[in-house]
DNA sequence: CAGTGAGCGAGCTTCCGCTTGACTT
């Protein structure tokens, strides 16, 4: 017998059918060994040496015990976890408990011609991967353990400090502070509107040559600007018309499903997280903790299948659509969320039904024909030579008008996520026209309607649980199996407070934010330490860079500034 | 003699990332 191992037990049954009899098919439930959490750091560094004590997990003794049992049957064991760093570490720990040398592979999808093509070629464990992995694991047990009791002196409430949830605090307690320091300012714009037809509006946007700005506070100064305006000329200054296509939006991964939930559904992560698990349980989609949008041909080929069924030929587009892979960080060991079986319609209620209508509708739109928009521009000058031989004032009206949905055909729903949440570009997904006349430039035309239109600077938006996912996703700080958690984290011990779905950093949090950047300047506490962690890893699993140097100096760095905040004796030397 | 404080040691707590199921309410 030649036994196969893999993280989830999800695919056991499913690979074993591809296999055949002489294969044994078991999971190891994940990370199998790890830091023990008690006992101090666990890690011991001599001499340049980084030497982690790995203990088995308490919640991996039944998988472990069964491994154990399975291996002492087989002749051969084939490791195939994950494709990516923290599976190479899970197959290395496997191996050292088995204590037996043995093999690796790699399945990059469930599929009979991948599981059967992965075993034609296995290897050995890339040691490089591994190592990078335990760089990055002990780097984080230092940072925890030397950082957080530092924290300590600022109460007892002020208990943790991590490379991820310390960023993720500092984004929220950031935010609070641009709020807290927001000055509002009041102001006042001017808008045209012309008869048409169609009738159509203009916002001034320029006068005396630069932009408009916010310099008309005084309601008086509106009202003469109104009146003067009303008095010139206008002329046509400038008009032009461009089609613009608008491309699908990418499928779903775990961060973008979450915004999606968020936004159109009013669910946190953590609860579409759990919908998510039972999706994937009951067999409806795949995996949901991903950061890849790579599809399976298969997918791609049904989706295309149901779009020439369901929609006239101009949807299907000629090739299918290949969605670039937006994040550079990104470890792409599963495929993008989607629904299995397109074509069953799983019998589901509630908010399950619900999330999955948005996975599914998500899918099917990004294997769509784009859309395409006539967008016209028109430039009007008021007073056209009285300022330097130029225009005094120029208004600006914009058109839309849809010349094909495209994907948008599918309803706001699947693109709810992919809007900005604030600016002029707000709507420019909803497929609904706003039409604007083509005139010819230099032509007369003048106003029917001008008024002062009162407008108010706005501080920026608070985070919520999923934009701050959203924005932890795109600085690369985090991974799609702890974005829930990390929340958890932060709104548990109270660092950040959840109110009408805004987080916003307490007294607590902001104290703790203060601490960490005075102290950790220039190390874990920076937003882009992730980013050039993550390069340094890449350098190490190339086999370029030796891990226990990275660990080391970098550990040595923490400890001096945690010893500057308070630290008491030397963790790195004394266990 | 009562109260205070220094010094010592024990115990508790903390990181990120991978995967679900076996508990109790």
């Amino acid at each position: 017998m030649r036994l196969v191992i893999v993280e989830s037990p999800n695919k056991t049954a499913k690979i074993k059918g591809f296999l055949g009899p002489g294969y044994q098919v078991a999971a190891s439930f994940g990370h199998v060994r790890d830091l023990p959490i008690n006992g101090g750091l666990a890690v011991g560094f001599h001499d340049g040496r980084v030497e982690p004590r790995y203990v088995p997990l308490e919640k991996a003794s039944r998988a472990i015990a069964q491994l154990t049992s399975l291996a002492a049957k087989a002749e051969e064991i084939l490791l195939a976890t994950d494709p990516d760093r923290e599976g190479e570490a899970i197959a290395w720990h496997i191996a050292q408990i088995l204590g037996r040398p043995c093999r690796r592979v790699a399945f990059h999808a469930i599929t009979k011609n991948a599981v059967q093509a992965a075993l034609a070629k296995p290897r050995d464990i890339d040691q490089h991967l591994v190592d990078a992995q335990q760089a990055r694991r002990v780097l984080d047990r230092v940072v925890g353990w030397l950082v957080s009791p530092t924290l300590r002196r600022l109460g007892k409430e002020a208990k943790s400090a991590g490379r991820v949830q310390s960023v993720a605090l500092r984004l929220v307690a950031d935010r609070e502070r641009e709020i807290q320091a927001f000055n509002k300012v009041d102001y006042f714009t001017l808008i045209a509107t012309f008869a048409g037809p169609p009738k159509f509006q203009a916002e001034l946007i320029r006068w005396k040559g630069e932009p408009l700005g916010q310099r008309i506070t005084d309601p008086a100064i509106a009202e003469k600007t109104v009146a003067w305006c009303l008095k010139q000329e206008w002329r046509v200054l400038a008009a032009k018309r461009l089609e613009v296509a608008k491309n699908p939006p990418p499928p779903f991964t775990t961060a973008t499903v979450q915004q999606a939930a968020s936004v159109k559904l009013k669910l946190d992560p953590a609860m579409t997280m759990k919908l998510l698990q039972s999706l994937f349980e009951a067999g409806h989609i795949t995996y949901h903790r991903t950061d890849s949008v790579a599809l399976e041909p298969e997918a791609i080929a049904a989706a295309r299948a149901i779009i020439a069924r369901d929609h006239p030929p101009a949807y299907l587009p000629a090739q299918p659509v290949v969605h670039g892979q937006k994040n550079a960080n990104a470890q792409e060991a599963h495929e993008a969320i989607r629904p299995t079986h397109l074509e069953e319609q799983p019998a589901l209620g509630g908010a399950e039904a619900d999330l999955y209508r948005l996975i599914h509708d998500r899918f099917l739109a990004c294997q769509m024909a784009p859309g395409r928009d006539a967008v016209t521009t028109l430039d009007i000058a008021c007073a056209p030579t009285a300022h330097a031989g130029g225009p005094m004032g120029v208004f600006q009206a914009k058109g839309v008008v849809v010349l094909f949905d495209g994907w948008r055909k599918l309803g706001a729903d699947a693109t709810e996520e992919a809007k900005p949440k604030k600016g002029k570009n707000a709507d420019e997904d909803a497929p609904t026209s706003k039409p604007l006349p083509l005139l010819e430039p230099g032509s007369a035309l003048s106003p029917s309607d001008l008024t002062g239109k009162r407008k108010a600077t706005k501080p920026p938006p608070r985070y919520t649980q999923a934009s701050l996912i959203k924005k932890l996703e795109a600085e690369g700080i985090g991974r799609p199996s702890t974005y829930a958690a990390i929340m958890k984290v932060i709104l548990e011990r109270a660092y950040v407070i959840e109110e009408k779905r805004m987080l916003q950093a307490t007294e607590l949090g902001l104290s703790m934010t203060d601490f960490l950047v005075h102290h950790f300047a220039g190390d874990f506490i920076e937003r882009d330490y992730t980013r050039r962690m993550e390069e340094a890893l890449d350098s190490v699993a190339r086999g370029e860079t030796p891990w226990e140097g990275l660990v080391t100096r970098a550990a040595h760095g923490v400890l001096a500034k945690a010893q500057a905040a308070g630290l008491r004796g030397n963790p790195l030397v004394d266990g």
